[in-house]
Formats: structure tokens, C-alpha cells, sequence
DNA sequence: CTAATTAAGGATATATTTGTCCTTAATTAT
DNA sequence: ATAATTAAGGACAAATATATCCTTAATTAG
């Protein structure tokens, strides 16, 4: 449903939910190790969200890293999704119109309509916070299947 | 939500339910120009579905086209989805872990799988034909803005 | 202050998706 | 038969997404 930045980025900002804080940095290395993606690549999504926005703050040098603010993890996966602009994979019209609308309905609008109210609540009802908290039970995952090279 | 090969696919597929038949075919250029694609792109998506697993028909030369046989009018656009190998979208992990599942759920698993059945069913509940015939309600469009160049 | 560590950022590479153009093959109307 | 029409299909082009590598800048520990 969503493109692999947007997914690294939900999953990142979860588990950097769950393992960080101001006094306790993650690198990238163990965070792309954490949730099973490609180190690079994930450092240039976090840093998107790092200098614009501000959702993750980050300091270099030793100990540092990525983390988040109380106030940040108490935000949605919906409110990440609007940073990343990223949104209209829920909102817009499942057939592709860009003016499909109550005035001018595809197919489909009436039926979806209902849907997307759920699938927004969904990303919305509960904080980051609350859904790394969910990993306290050790079933509940985050990483794709570990990748084993040390590669930067 | 989908690619745009597969936004393509599903506009065109509700399109040819409205206005053709065996005796009634559609050409590309009308098909495109309807729903508001780009001609030959759309061309090579509606081969594929034209050649393996055909649920399009077509004939070459004059007055001939694509049409929809009555049999592929009472499919669903869940079906379309499944021959374009598409389901994954709204089946796969919210979060994109290939290993989601009951036993090892990402954190969106237990919100998301409530919804998922939703959206199979919206798209698996009416055929073809009958979103097709929703459009006997002109304001109920199948097109994006409308393209004025000529071009193949 | 120095060296080590870590993110920032630029450049580049690769893969995939989207889109175009041209030739060929099939079919039909005359 | 011939010419016109239309999809099929191959080759290529452009745009975008994904990924890697290297250098720089910032910070910190010692």
C-alpha cells in the first residue's frame, strides 16, 4: 500500500518510539538492523523528517544518534504520513481521479467512502508511543527478516 | 493506493463494461482518451490482460477493438486486481514485513486486519457490469481531465 | 586539543515504473 | 486481391523510486 520510504519511515519512527529517548540515542546501523532495511537509504528518510519538520531530533558524534521527543511519540502514524505527504494514499480516489469527489464520484467513491474514514482513524487513534508499547509482548514484530551483512 | 498501470487497468476494465460487447468493440484511442491515459502505455496493460489470462478480448482491423464478453462483465475488480498480481496491496503488512501474520503481527496487525476484509469486500461485491451501470448517472465519471492532443 | 564517532549531505548507481514510437501481423471492407 | 484499419509487440526513452558510497561537519570522550 504504501512505497518502502514511507514504510521504513513508519517502521523507524516506531521502534525509535520504543528503544530512544533524549538520553538515549540510536544509531542507524542498529535502528536499519532493528527493523530490516537498507542502512543509507533509511538514514536519508530520517533525515527528511530530522531537519524539516522536526518529528526526530539527532545529535553526531559518539553517542549519539536519533531519537525522539516525549512530545514527538505522542504523535500518529497519520501525522508522519502528512509530514511525509503521503496522505493521499488514503485520501484520494481508489480509481486514480484527481477530481473524483461527492459532486463528481468515480465508480467506486460511494463504497470507498465509508472505508476511509476507517483506515484514517486507524493511523490516528493511537500514538507511536502506544503502538511501540505493543512490543512489550515479544510476539508483536517490527524488523523483515534480519539482514546479516555489516555493510554501511 | 495503486500504480497507475493498475488505476489504468481498472478504469479501462468498467469503461469497456459500459460500451462494448462482440459487436461492439472499443479502440484504444477511445478507451484512452475516456478514462484519461496515456494511449500506447494503456495499449500494453490491456494486452497483458488480453493475452494469458483473458479477460479482455480483441480483434484486429477494421471496426474491430476491445470488448468485454458478458462472462468477464460479472467479475469483480478484486478478480482484475488478482490476474494483475495486485492483491498484495491491500492484503500485504500495513507496515510492509513480508512475515506479518496472527502469529508474528506488526503493531498495525490487530487495527488493520479489521479493515482489511472491508476493502476485499468493496471491491469484491459488485461486478464490472454493475459499476459500470452506475454511470447511467452522468455525473459519475471514469476520466481524469480530458486529453486534447492527438498523439498515439 | 586530538582522535574517534556519528549524522548530514552530495554524487552517483541501479531498478522499476511510466510512457513513446515504430514495425509487424491480423482482420476486414471493398 | 488490395488497401485500410486496428491490435500486438519490440525497442527505446524518460521519470521516479530505491539504494550505495564517499566526503564533510558536528559532537564528544579522553
Amino acid at each position: 500500500m504504501f512505497s518502502k520510504s514511507t514504510e521504513y519511515a513508519l517502521r523507524a519512527i516506531i521502534y525509535l518510539a520504543q528503544k530512544s529517548s533524549a538520553n538515549q540515542k540510536v544509531g542507524i546501523a542498529e535502528l536499519a538492523d532493528a527493523i530490516g532495511s537498507p542502512r543509507s537509504f533509511t538514514a536519508k528518510i530520517l533525515q527528511n523528517l530530522t531537519r524539516d519538520n522536526k518529528l526526530i531530533n539527532s545529535v553526531t558524534g559518539p553517542n549519539g544518534g536519533f531519537y525522539l521527543t516525549d512530545k514527538a511519540k505522542k504523535k500518529s502514524l497519520l501525522h508522519v504520513l502528512s509530514l511525509l505527504e503521503e496522505e493521499g494514499i488514503i485520501t484520494g480516489c481508489i480509481l486514480g481521479l484527481k477530481e473524483c469527489s461527492e459532486v463528481n464520484p468515480c465508480p467506486m467513491h460511494s463504497q470507498y467512502k465509508n472505508i476511509k474514514p476507517l483506515l484514517l482513524d486507524m493511523l490516528d487513534h493511537k500514538t507511536i508511543n502506544q503502538l511501540a508499547s505493543e512490543m512489550v509482548d515479544p510476539k508483536i514484530v517490527i524488523h523483515n527478516i534480519k539482514r546479516k551483512t555489516n555493510k554501511q
